[in-house]
RNA sequence: GGAUCGGUAGUUCAGUCGGUUUAGAACGCCAGCCUGUCACGUUGGAGGCCGCGGGUUCGAGUCCCGUCCGAUCCGCCA
């Protein structure tokens, strides 16, 4: 017989009774009634019920043996008779044990493995091995593994070919702060860890590998969020040579639209999916991660204002400001204190006030109810295709604000009313965003994301226009309010990037030095070229249906970039210091 | 770096307006009883510097100040 086990806990059924067989696993349950005593065992794969008869050896050990440690068991299978538990796939069979192997004793356990305790996360976190036998976050495990598998597959079946680049690399000008490893061999230089692969997968573009992917670990020294994993996390990075936008879209939509339907019995909205230029989801979203489960748009109303006899916001338009304006269902019934609290919560996010027009059966109410003319009121009405039970929303302010705090009570009247569509994945790609933009401080125009994108219009574009009114062949994939991804079809003419650097600001001798690799392989021959670069915990985390992106990593660091486990950062040795040329500063 | 919320038994929580002798409950732990459980049931027991420091008060888990820790958000994340 096998050492360790003939089956696994997932798999002995009712055709299986009398084999003699052995299983090992961790001890999930005990429940002693006395004369009898039930014990579950788990794997990876399931859970079995084990008897012990009263009086047998087995009894006696299974007894004094806590929950959660390792044991082997040799048993007989049998059926439960008319005890069947249709809860449990191995439900119509238990295992009556007769001998027993201790082989590892558990602990007293900080908190229980069976079950779900919400025990606090430092606590998780320090004992994340048990934390990851419990069944949710073991669960969150295997699928992230399955959806990794199905993206590598789905990858290559579309002729994408797997590729390997340094994690060891040089620290890179732009973007977030790198975590830097110093030399042994150079001292006072050091190596930075990529905050993504990008230059070397424009590279082996340029080396003529044409379509490439990677799950490419990424590190940035950037502060975590509830979506976001300090210091590491992972990109399913893709580029493509000979690519316009439209073939790097079609390629993603394949993905996301097979991978969320093969992971999901959530609707997903077919490709293509919608496309939307960056100004537009910045007037009617407030955002440029707009949540489309949510049909309400913010639309702008300045010009019925503007003719209005309302004084008040009349004179914001006549003064270069604008008026935006949202029509949500469902707070015709709501409460005076429901519309204070809405009107706080804008306040909180910036805004003047919150005007609102209620459309209650037979009546009109609202702050801005008694100000309006009939007219205008029904202006409003139309424009926004409010109905009987809507409200109307509405803020003054200038351009930039009113639909961005617009947007978060959008976002805000969503979770409060209940309003997002349910059980649905809705993707969409943000387009056309600014090349530039002016840097409110030192009035100096600057790359406003990728200074590797292409200009629209190319170097036309950049030698005839205004800088602030380039756009870029630069997007964003968006499920549900989350992004995923930025992407850019990018620059692969070296006369471009050194025009667009010096609007930017940057001579182009620091073009050369920063980018020297890059620019040096444009000059011999590049292909036109562009990708995209999703984040792979964030995938997982959607279709995990998990608000926290620590629950779909095994092993992630705290808020605060600790590993709790390993005791990640730690000391080092004086030797391994003088080694590197480092002295520690206490300060 | 800033803001908000939180910190009471191993864990999850309750603890009223500052006032009841010994700060409670559930789960877990330890010891009994119990032969068909499915989160078994049942009896008993152990387990607490109420995060830490200071203050107000006759009296502080409760109020105030400071501090530490955690979560969430802002800054940051080309």
């Amino acid at each position: 017989m096998q050492k360790y086990r003939t089956h696994t806990c997932g798999e002995l059924r009712g055709k299986d009774v009398n084999s003699e067989i052995r299983l090992s696993g961790w001890i999930h349950r005990k429940r002693n009634l006395g004369g009898v005593l039930f014990v579950t065992l788990r794997d990876n794969y399931g859970i079995t019920q084990v008897i012990a008869e009263p009086g047998t050896m087995a009894f006696k050990e299974l007894d004094g043996i806590r929950v959660e440690s390792v044991v082997t068991i040799d048993g007989i299978v049998r059926s439960r008779g008319d005890n069947i538990n249709r809860d449990m796939p191995t439900g119509e069979i238990e295992v009556e044990a007769k001998a027993v192997i201790l082989q590892s004793m558990a602990d007293i356990l900080p908190f229980q493995v069976a079950d779900d305790d919400n025990s606090p996360e430092t606590t998780r976190l320090a004992y994340r091995f048990l934390d990851l036998r419990r069944e949710k976050l073991h669960h969150n495990i295997l699928r992230r593994s399955q959806i990794i598998a199905s993206i590598r597959r789905r990858m290559i079946e579309m002729g994408f070919q797997e590729f390997q680049t340094p994690i060891l690399t040089s620290s890179s000008p732009e973007g977030a702060r790198d975590y830097l490893v110093p030399s042994r061999l150079y001292p006072g230089k050091f190596y930075a860890l990529p905050q993504a692969p990008q230059q070397f997968k424009q590279l082996l573009m340029v080396s003529g590998f044409d379509r490439y992917f990677q799950i490419a670990p990424c590190f940035r020294d950037e502060d975590a969020r509830a979506d976001r994993s300090p210091g590491e996390f992972y990109q399913l990075d893709v580029e493509m040579s000979f690519a316009t936008q439209e073939d790097v879209f079609a390629a993603m939509e394949n993905l996301m639209h097979g991978l969320f339907t093969e992971f999901s019995n959530w609707k997903v909205n077919k490709p293509p999916f919608p496309r939307i230029p960056f100004e537009d989801a910045m007037l009617k979203y407030g955002c440029d991660k707009p949540d489309l489960r949510l049909a309400a748009e913010i639309a702008d109303v300045s010009d019925i204002f503007a003719a209005s006899d309302f004084n008040a916001f009349k004179s914001i338009v006549e003064n270069g400001g604008v008026v935006r304006a949202l029509t949500v269902p469902n707070v015709a019934d709501k409460s005076r204190k429901f519309l204070k609290d809405v009107e706080d919560f804008a306040k909180e996010a910036g805004a003047k006030g919150l005007a609102s027009l209620i459309f209650a059966d037979g009546e009109i109410r609202g702050s801005l109810a008694k100000p309006l003319s009939d007219a205008t009121k029904a202006e409003l009405k139309n424009r926004l295709g409010s109905k009987t039970g809507h409200g109307i929303f509405i803020i003054a302010d200038n351009k930039d604000v009113a639909s961005v705090i617009l947007g978060k009570v959008r976002l805000h009247l969503a979770d409060l009313l209940d309003l997002r569509e349910k059980d649905s994945y809705r993707f969409c790609w943000i387009v056309d965003f600014p090349m530039f933009e002016k840097d409110e401080e030192t009035g100096q125009t600057q790359f406003s994301h990728n200074p590797f994108s292409m200009p629209q219009g190319g170097m036309e574009a950049l030698l005839t226009k205004d800088p602030l009114s380039i756009k870029a062949f630069q997007y964003d994939i968006v499920c549900n309010g989350v992004e995923l991804s930025s992407g850019a079809i990018r620059n692969h003419r070296p006369d471009i990037m050194y025009k667009a650097f010096e609007i930017a600001g940057y001579d182009s001798s620091v073009v050369d030095e920063k980018f020297g690799g890059m620019i040096k392989a444009f000059k011999f021959g590049a292909p036109p070229h562009g990708g995209i670069a999703p984040g792979v915990d964030r995938m997982v985390m959607l279709l995990a249906n998990e608000p926290n992106i620590r629950e779909v990593i095994a092993f992630p660091m705290n808020q605060n970039a600790q590993d709790l486990l390993m005791q990640a950062p730690s000391e080092v040795t004086e030797k391994q210091l003088k080694e590197l040329h480092l002295k520690i500063v206490r300060e």
